[in-house]
DNA sequence: CCCATTATGTTAACACGTTAATTACATTTG
DNA sequence: CAAATGTAATTAACGTGTTAACATAATGGG
């Protein structure tokens, strides 16, 4: 390999800048996103993923662990331990399937309830702070991109 | 999917529906995005963080590591761990700052520049596939809507 | 100069991300 | 119906995410 040209990074044909690689930039716009809801999540004594887990199961319960999983964006291995910790702690409850016994239909406590339904008032609250700095029509046009390409799929 | 169940959970003014929530959609996106690469960067042996960092050292270097953790999106304790395992397998190099001590200054060994150029055309292909599914017409669209929220802050 | 303050990392502790292997049960097939 | 295959969930192992506490070095106002 020509060493010189290394000493200039020169790129290969196609090569595409890092700092335009849309992993990091989405990275990013989750962690500015997150940082107005972080100080009620931490109020709650609750992590991102325990608040967003228990959201999804407030909705869309009683529901299956392989199903919240798609929903929560969260894999399986993580979840089993979420459960237990929500479980341990009085949030969701798990009732096993009658007819398919590896399976367990997960549900929110009354604890999830009140606290889901107390906190909503508050959440709304920061959601428009945020549409101060990035318009309502602005979060439609990036939520139905982001959604679109988080269909694609390996061929 | 049952959308009365809110029936017994009734939701205050301003409520929104978590499956609109924003976060989810960007890690589900980030997800699908990253799977046509994962293939390639398992064959190196390289974590997808670790991968990350070695592309941005490579085209900023040398640099120091709070810089690199906000290119790359990963928090200072991360980006110490990261560091000493990548310097151990002969990835990067460090060097103490004369003037302020506390400062180190990272760049890329050899070894991950041979590899940045030789990889370059195959991550080409893999973004050119991607563009099949999502064209770059709104990629482009998507990384500055991205990149505009990524910048939005708590005041 | 000196002390308080600020800046650059590192360490520690615990939770989550990721992959692979495993368990246990269901379903299909020969 | 037994063997093979597939599926739901868990476990294990290791790396990363996150927060707080810490160590150390620079800096700026008395």
């Amino acid at each position: 390999m020509d060493k010189d040209k290394l000493e200039h990074q020169p790129v290969p044909e196609g090569y595409q800048r890092v700092t335009d690689a849309l992993p990091i930039a989405l990275v990013r716009a989750r962690e500015a996103f997150l940082m107005f809801y972080r100080p009620m999540i931490a109020e709650l004594g609750l992590t991102e993923q325990q608040w967003r887990l228990l959201r999804v199961v407030n909705e869309y319960e009683p529901n299956d662990i392989t199903i919240l999983s798609q929903y929560c964006g969260l894999q399986l291995p993580s979840l089993t331990r979420i459960l237990k910790t929500l479980q341990r702690n009085g949030y969701i409850q798990r009732r096993r399937d009658a007819n398919d016994t590896r399976r367990s239909w997960i549900s929110v406590t009354q604890k999830t309830s009140e606290m889901t339904y107390h906190t909503g008032a508050r959440a709304a609250a920061i959601r428009d702070e945020i549409f101060e700095q990035f318009s309502e029509e602005k979060m439609k046009r990036l939520s139905d991109l982001v959604n679109e390409l988080a269909e694609i799929r390996l061929r």
